[in-house]
DNA sequence: GCCGTTTTCGGCCCGACTGTTTTCAGTCG
């Protein structure tokens, strides 16, 4: 973990205990805005200086460099001082907050989850003031909620879900669109958000209740409902709106939080008001029917809903410099598609087919080389047979070129998993680690770089969204050598990777790194995972010149072309 | 605590829903 999440995760701490105290919630969000801003920050932490960056002042900025220097920030000591071990934990549970902590503190005593049950139990919450039987019995089902545990789902996840969600309400409603992270492509969801415009609103929210995945109903009103859902417990919340209102309902849905705060205080700033109704000059609506109008009367360009996030989009549409992303169909070819000569389940030729019917101009074979056994890591003898089997294939299948590549292994020294005249006949090779995610991967990332047959490196980091760390690795030294050596680096596609995330290719694109998408297909269904990819990709500002498979494959600027 | 060609003091996003109230506080997004 970095210094600069080790510091956001006191900074979040010391915002839930001055929240829990009931100090000004000003204060409290000014800490968890820096926080979040450092979590993001990807450069050196100890040489930012105040209002360098939006929301890190002189406090914080003192406070960071205490932590660096003594590994402690007293303020943090200070204000957690009175307060019981593991009680602010409870700040995670449901229908829970600072306020009825302190109360259930303060006139019960509790100090941790286990004296709040004992209370709720008792009956002791309902006859406290402001207090009854029903909010009594919401923090119980939270309590509940909290230790079964609200974990993200992967966004593949997410899509699947939202579709099965949206399609019953499609006859009833004139229109609907996920919003939220989901609509943001964030690599994990929390809840589903879900905005829907039509004449019988009451209808749609009793549809959208009824339906049979819907296990719990946890709120519903005129204009919106929230459900827990049989998947995963996932919450899936519903808003109705008028028509003349879905642009700005559609962006307050989407967010992020920290995009809809700050757009708002710029329209503030202009003496405008947004809410999820419209923009308004005192009473007088004057945009809200499209997102773009909103944009519009605060003078800048309709932003993408993958780049709200307060990373900079609002200013760069000020100064009309938001990058030109880009699209699904920019995408000419997948180079990342495991065959079943090695772990995937289909042959060429399906694989081909399939790539075909997505419209793609090529498609890259590229199974484990020999050192993978587990995954059926092909010898040299077998290569051989693969080419000839690729070769074969395309005398039959015309309109699309298969390309030979290889997933080649980078050893434990560093060195590839063929010789270099087996590498040198491939179309590409893409070098990834597989074993020994902690032993020099930077070095040997660096060494394998230093061959001049390798032109792309696999799924960087090595982590996975359900829950593998990833390799020990100085990534930054990784990015910025494969600048320097022209290697291309993967932003793997694979519903469980996503690597690299959103946050390292904007790092590894300010060292003039180039990339380019694989799903690491293994079947043919999982080439549509390339959506995922592009969302991630977009997320991290890409445009087409960015990504080498929105070149045709005669185009691609490949390292072994350019010698 | 942060921030600033309207301000170095006085602002800081906005609303829905729930449950407890009888006009509003807390929680959530």
């Amino acid at each position: 973990m970095g210094k600069n999440t080790e510091i956001a995760d006191i900074f979040d701490k010391i915002a839930d205990a001055l929240e829990f105290k009931g100090e000004l919630v000003f204060k409290v969000n000014a800490y968890r805005k820096a926080a979040r801003v450092l979590r993001e920050f990807s450069g050196d932490i100890s040489a930012i200086h105040p209002s360098e960056i939006e929301g890190i002042g002189k406090g914080m900025v003192e406070k960071i460099e205490e932590y660096l220097k003594t590994g402690r920030i007293k303020k943090y000591e200070e204000v957690v001082a009175d307060i019981p071990d593991g009680l602010l934990e409870l700040l995670n549970i449901p229908n829970l907050g600072p306020k009825t902590l302190q109360l259930l503190h303060k006139e019960l005593g509790i100090k941790n989850i286990t004296d709040l049950e004992k209370v709720i139990n008792e009956g002791k919450v309902a006859a406290l003031p402001g207090m009854g039987e029903k909010k009594e019995e919401n923090i119980k089902k939270g309590i509940l909620l909290y230790k079964t545990g609200r974990a993200r789902i992967p966004l593949a996840t997410a899509l699947k879900v939202v579709r099965e969600v949206i399609n019953p309400l499609f006859a009833i409603a004139e229109s609907i669109s996920p919003a939220g992270s989901l609509r943001r492509m964030k690599e994990t969801i929390g809840d589903i958000d879900i905005l829907a415009t039509g004449e019988e609103t009451g209808d749609i929210i009793e549809a959208f209740v009824r339906q049979a995945y819907v296990k719990e109903v946890i709120a519903k009103g005129d204009t919106q409902a929230s459900v827990r859902t049989s998947y995963e417990n996932l919450q899936v919340d519903l808003r109705v709106v008028e028509k003349e209102s879905w642009g700005a309902a559609l962006l307050y849905f989407t967010g992020s939080k920290a995009h809809n705060i700050k757009l708002r205080g710029l329209a503030k700033d202009r003496g405008l008001k947004i809410s999820e109704y419209g923009v308004f000059k005192g009473t007088k609506k004057i945009a809200g029917k499209t997102e773009e109008d909103v944009y519009k009367v605060l003078g800048i360009e309709w932003i993408p809903p993958e780049l709200r996030e307060d990373r900079g989009e609002i200013e760069a549409a000020m100064e009309g410099k938001l990058p030109v992303l880009v699209r699904q169909d920019d995408i000419k070819g997948d180079i990342h598609v495991h065959s079943n000569y090695s772990d995937g389940m289909d042959d060429i030729e399906k694989i081909a087919m399939a790539a075909k019917r997505m419209g793609y101009e090529y498609i890259g074979i590229c199974d484990h080389s020999k050192t993978s056994k587990i995954a059926g890591g092909l010898d040299e003898e077998t290569l051989k047979k693969r080419t000839e089997e690729i070769d074969r294939v395309q005398e039959k299948i015309k309109g699309i070129k298969i390309l030979k590549g290889m997933e080649v292994d980078i050893l434990s020294n560093g060195s590839l998993d063929y010789s270099d005249s087996v590498l040198e006949k491939l179309d590409f090779v893409i070098g990834a680690i597989h074993q020994g995610f902690t032993k020099n991967v930077t070095e040997r990332m660096k060494e394998a770089m230093n061959n001049p047959f390798i032109d792309i490196i696999a799924h960087p980091t090595g982590r996975l969204l359900s829950g593998r760390e990833g390799y020990n690795i100085n990534i930054e030294e990784v990015m910025e050598y494969a600048a320097e050596k022209g290697v291309v680096l993967e932003i793997n596609a694979s519903y469980d990777r996503l690597d690299l995330n959103d946050t390292n290719i904007l790092k590894a694109k300010s060292y003039g790194v180039k990339f380019i998408i694989g799903t690491n297909a293994h079947s043919a269904g999982m080439l549509l995972d390339m959506e995922l990819g592009v969302g991630t990709a977009r997320r991290g500002w890409l445009e087409k010149k960015d990504i080498l498979n929105t070149y045709r494959w005669v185009d691609i600027p490949l390292r072994r072309r350019r010698r």
